[in-house]
DNA sequence: GGTGCACCTGTTAC
DNA sequence: AGTAACAGGTGCA
C-alpha cells in the first residue's frame, strides 16, 4: 500500500531519521527502509509531507503509527518559534528546518543508549542491527527483509554470551540483565510513560549500565519526557562554546541550567544543538 | 560526594 | 600498512 502523508510545518526525513536518534533505518533505492510497530514502512521525503509504502493492514492505522512515531502530535512550529528566540538556535533552525524528535519504542530506544556509551554512531547501528537480525522477527516487504526488534523475553534467552558475540563488548551484560528485569515483569518501560521525569529517570537508573545520559535519552526519545536533556560530549560542547558553560560542569548542575532557560523544550532543544554542534564538525 | 581508572572493540587519526 | 587514540558513559575502588 502506498500513500502520501501530510505533515504540518518542516519535516526533513534525512535530518530527522540521522540525527543519532535511531540507528536502524537504512536508505536504499531512494527510500528510507524501517519498522514501526509490527509493520514495514518505506519513507521518502516530498513536498508538505511524506511518500510512505507500508504492510500496514489499513492507511488508517499506517497514519496513526506514523503520527505517532513523528510526533505529529507536538506543536512543532510552536517549539521552533520559541526556541528562535535563541541565537544558535535561530542558526540551528535556520540550517535544519524540519529536524524531529522521534516517538520510539521504549525497549529498543533503551538498549540502543545502551550500547551508545563510549562507542560511535557507525558502531551503534551494527550492535542494533546485528541483534534485530539474529533474534528480532523478519517482516517482508517489497521484497526487502526487515527485522523487528526482539523483546526481553528473546533476549533474556540469548544471554550476555549471545549479545557479547554480536560485538555489544561489555554491554551485552547490561543489555541482558535490564531484559531478564523486563521479562520478568519488574520493569515495566510503558507504565514509566505514565510516570513524572524525576521518578522514572531514577527507576531507569536502577539499571546497571543506565546512568543519566542513557536515562535521559530514552526519556526523551521514547517516554514523552521533553524536559529530559540528554548532556553527551557533543551537547557539553555546544553548551561550552556557545552559552559559556563549563564543560566539565556537573550533569545534574547543567541540566538544571538547560531546564531552567528551555524546560519542556529541552528534548528539540537537545537534538538542535546535537546535531548542528556535531556537523560543524571538531 | 568527588576522582581516576577499567571496560569491549570498531572507527578514525596520524 | 600499522599503531594508537578515541568513541553519544558507567561502575567501582
Amino acid at each position: 500500500m502506498s500513500f502520501f502523508l501530510t505533515v504540518p510545518g518542516p519535516l526533513d526525513l534525512k535530518a530527522t531519521l540521522e540525527s543519532g536518534q535511531v540507528f536502524r533505518w537504512e536508505q536504499a533505492d531512494g527510500w528510507y527502509w524501517g519498522v514501526i510497530g509490527a509493520h514495514g514502512y518505506a519513507l521518502r521525503q516530498g513536498e508538505g509531507g511524506l511518500l510512505v509504502r507500508t504492510g500496514a493492514p489499513s492507511e488508517a492505522r499506517a497514519k496513526e503509527a506514523l503520527a505517532g512515531f513523528l510526533r505529529l502530535d507536538d506543536d512543532f512550529e510552536g517549539v521552533c518559534r520559541e526556541m528562535g528566540r535563541d541565537q544558535r538556535l535561530r542558526e540551528a533552525l535556520a540550517r535544519y528546518p524540519g529536524l524531529r524528535l522521534l516517538r520510539q519504542e521504549p525497549w529498543e530506544c533503551l538498549v540502543s543508549f545502551m550500547c551508545s556509551q563510549v562507542s560511535n554512531i557507525p558502531r551503534i547501528s551494527q550492535n542494533l542491527r546485528a541483534i534485530a537480525q539474529a533474534h528480532g522477527e523478519a517482516v517482508e516487504m517489497d521484497g526487502r527483509r526487515l527485522y523487528r526488534f526482539p523483546g526481553p523475553e528473546r533476549l533474556t534467552e540469548a544471554g550476555a554470551e549471545g549479545l557479547r558475540r554480536l560485538g555489544l563488548g561489555f554491554r551485552a551484560e547490561y543489555v541482558a540483565l535490564a531484559a531478564r528485569e523486563a521479562a520478568e515483569g519488574r520493569l515495566d518501560l510503558m507504565a514509566l510513560r505514565e510516570a513524572p521525569y524525576q521518578e522514572a529517570k531514577e527507576r531507569l537508573m536502577a539499571l546497571r549500565g543506565v546512568g543519566e545520559k542513557v536515562a535521559d535519552c530514552a526519556l526523551v526519545f521514547s517516554l514523552d519526557k521533553l524536559e529530559a536533556f540528554p548532556l553527551d560530549r557533543w551537547v557539553r560542547r555546544a553548551l561550552a562554546e556557545w552559552y559559556g558553560q563549563g564543560e566539565k560542569a556537573r550533569y545534574g548542575e547543567a541540566l538544571a541550567w538547560a531546564q531552567a532557560r528551555w524546560g519542556g523544550r529541552c528534548g528539540y532543544v537537545q537534538q538542535y544543538l546535537f546535531h548542528y554542534r556535531r556537523m560543524v564538525g571538531t
